[in-house]
DNA sequence: TTAACATATATGTTTTAACGTATATGAAAT
DNA sequence: ATTTCATATACGTTAAAACATATATGTTAA
C-alpha cells in the first residue's frame, strides 16, 4: 500500500493533542471506557468544557462514544494508520509518566470505585466496564474492599 | 528520576506540530541541518511565513538554529526527555512516509544540489553540511553527476 | 405526560494563532 | 561608509480556539 497525503490527519491528530485538558482526559481513558460523569468530577471542569473537549477528540477520531442510558461513555481509539497510531500510542505512554496525571488517574479510581463515594454513586452508577477491566489484570486496593 | 509535570512541554510541543508548514519544514530537515533559502524555495513561501515558523519551532526546542555568514541553518533537535523524544521521532518517521512529503524532499535535493540550478546557487551556496551528509550514506543520483 | 437528569450544542465574547506587508538586523561586498 | 543580501521581527488584520452561560436533546422515573 502506498501512502497517500496523511498530512492533514497528522495536523489534525496534533491540534486535537495540544490541549492540556484534552491530554487529561485521554490520561483517564487509559485502561478503559469512562463515564462523562467522571470527567468533571475528577478534573473539576465545567460539564460544557469537558463535554466540548471530548467532541473535539471524538472528531479527530482519537476518542468513541457509547450511550448507555443516560450516561456517555468514552474511550480511546487507536488509528489503524499504523504511523499515527505510533504517535499516539507514545503520547499516551508520555502521559502516563506524568506525576500529575497518575494523581488525576488515583482520583478517578477513588471516585468512581469507592464504596464511600455517596455524591458520585448518586450522580451515576459506576460504569460496570470499569469495573471489568480493573478487575482482570489487576484488582486495585479500592476495589478489593469494595468488592469484599 | 521521578517524572514531576511534563504536561505543558507535552502541549507546547504538539502545538508546534499542529501546523502542515511546520511539519513540512520539519521533513526538509530530516536528514541534515537546510538553509532558510532553501525552504522558501522548495515550499513556495513568503520568506516572512517560514522564518515565524522556524522560529516558532525553535522556541519549542524542535530545531535549532546556525548562523554562518549571512546564512541560517536550521537542524533538528531531538528532546532530552525520553518520552517526547519518542512522540517526535514517531512523528518525523510519519512524515517521511507521506508521498508529498518525499517529493519535497526530492525536490530540495534537486534544488540544492543540481549543478543547474542557477537561480538557487546564485542565492546561496550549497551548505556543505548537507553535501557531507548525504555523501556518508547514500549519495543521491544528483549528488553523484554533481560530484563527476 | 411531565419532571428530573446526563450530556450536547448554540451564542456571544475573549484569547490565540496565522498571515501579508513593511521594516529592522546583521553580515558581506563594493 | 554605503549598498546589497539573507533573515528576523513588528504591525495591523483576519481566522480559529477556548470559554462561560444559556438552552436543547435524549433518557429514565414518577
Amino acid at each position: 500500500m502506498s501512502y497517500e497525503s496523511h498530512l492533514k490527519d497528522l495536523e489534525t491528530m496534533f491540534l486535537a493533542l495540544a490541549d492540556k485538558t484534552r491530554l487529561r482526559l485521554l490520561n483517564l481513558m487509559r485502561e478503559s471506557e469512562i463515564c462523562v460523569c467522571f470527567f468533571t468530577e475528577v478534573l473539576g471542569e465545567s460539564q460544557p468544557k469537558i463535554s466540548r473537549h471530548l467532541a473535539y477528540l471524538r472528531n479527530a477520531g482519537l476518542v468513541s462514544a457509547r450511550r448507555d442510558g443516560k450516561w456517555m461513555h468514552y474511550k480511546i481509539e487507536i488509528p489503524e494508520d499504523e504511523t499515527l497510531a505510533e504517535i499516539f500510542t507514545a503520547t499516551l505512554n508520555a502521559i502516563g509518566k506524568d506525576d500529575n496525571m497518575q494523581a488525576e488517574y488515583e482520583d478517578l479510581i477513588a471516585v468512581c470505585c469507592s464504596p464511600n463515594a455517596p455524591v458520585v454513586i448518586e450522580r451515576a452508577p459506576k460504569p460496570d466496564t470499569l469495573l471489568d477491566a480493573n478487575m482482570t489484570d489487576e484488582p486495585s486496593a479500592e476495589l478489593e474492599t469494595f468488592l469484599l
